[in-house]
DNA sequence: ACCCAGAATGAATGAATGTTCATTCTGCAT
DNA sequence: ATGCAGAATGAACATTCATTCATTCTGGGT
């Protein structure tokens, strides 16, 4: 209206062109998605802030809640895309069917459980985040549990199967099942509050020691 | 030992009744720590607001920054009363002169971690609020592994003790030690997120197995 | 009975944050 | 080329919160 309008003057010149770009709706989603991630293991939960996220995504303050309806509409997604993304790959190693034999199956599971993509502090962060705040917010345990109570089933299915296998005697699937995904949580833990205590190493061979217990015809 | 339960003065007769006290001051902070436990419980780590805690307390605003200088401050030495509850009360077990049979001492044990005191909502809750924000606070990192890392040795000893009290064969104790204490880390997050698929009679019963497995001699 | 060190209060302050929305801009369809 | 649906922007606003500090009050010591 009252400036001139040069727009060619200061649009080239410098490298960090930040043209604006227009993206579709679900691709954006992801990026705030990504970027909340990314905050939340650097920051911690608490202290995430819409700008914070939206400056970590390289866009403005306003696009969250152009996307998202709020700040709690997009934590609630985070978690929901981090749960689903852990419990989907578990649940995808146990019904492997591209892998028959049982053994190698639980080897795959622990590979997933304690190998580079889940034990990233990002992803761990991300998840006790959540867990530390699950306790005063119901809307987190729902999120979790759905995916959580079908990957549990897949789990004691898998047990189940060995048990039968193997003819283990004394050995309940259900107890085992509980008590193998809460090692797993705890090593989780583990290496993200005493990483120098606990190398990802370690806690393969602590987990990989418990299956050998219960399994030892197929665990080695 | 010497528990106060100093719950007399504080109750409010009437409405109009709210003389003001002066007590010593680490009466004082004992009960802005509890209070800020409850409230951590109750509503989350993240949206503790210091109107919150003081108000719980019955106390005014000003005064959790005449005790403790900061709100961060005061978060730290609830983390740090809880961590020393936790810990010191495992440790006592341990070394328990007074328990001579070690595997009543993994009795005791498994009772203090997975009984009344520890498994309350409102400590489970701080300790995992704490926990969710330790990747990106160092603080907590620091408070939690000095007596963390004293409670492990003494399970380790404990572990090896009794691993050659029972001759047990390839069984390390380090490890065993990592896992047991993953494990209930894990057992305790599960009561916390998803109570209703995990009872504390299970989360027992399933700790019990574990050690059973490893020393079968001493557990039943 | 009196005093006063220091415990306790809470209104005031300033900084930080979530959300809104008028405006600008992009890229596709025509 | 042109128009335009709707994606993107960011200054402005209202709220909430931690922290301060001038003031009030308490209770032990004299």
């Amino acid at each position: 209206m009252s400036e001139v309008s040069s727009a060619q003057a200061d649009a080239l010149p410098e490298p960090g062109a930040k043209r604006r770009q227009i993206r579709p709706k679900a691709e954006r989603r992801q990026q705030l998605i990504d970027a909340t991630i990314r905050c939340i293991a650097q920051h911690g939960l608490s202290s995430v802030t819409m700008q914070m996220v939206t400056r970590e995504a390289g866009l403005s303050v306003g696009i969250a809640n152009l996307h998202f309806q709020s700040k709690n509409n997009l934590l609630n997604e985070t978690l929901r895309f981090v749960a689903e993304e852990y419990h989907g790959g578990q649940i995808d190693i146990m019904e492997g069917a591209e892998t028959p034999d049982l053994g190698d199956r639980l080897d795959a599971l622990l590979d997933f459980q304690l190998g580079r993509g889940v034990t990233q502090r990002q992803k761990m962060s991300v998840w006790f985040a959540y867990y530390g705040e699950a306790g005063a917010r119901p809307v987190y345990q729902k999120i979790v549990a759905t995916t959580d109570r079908l990957a549990a089933q897949k789990l004691e299915r898998l047990f189940s199967d060995i048990i039968q296998q193997g003819g283990y005697r004394d050995t309940d699937a259900r107890e085992l099942a509980t008590g193998y995904s809460a090692l797993i949580d705890g090593l989780h833990l583990g290496l993200l509050v005493t990483p120098r205590e606990l190398t990802k190493r370690r806690a393969r061979a602590v987990a990989r020691d418990f299956l050998r217990r219960a399994f030892p015809k197929h665990v080695r």
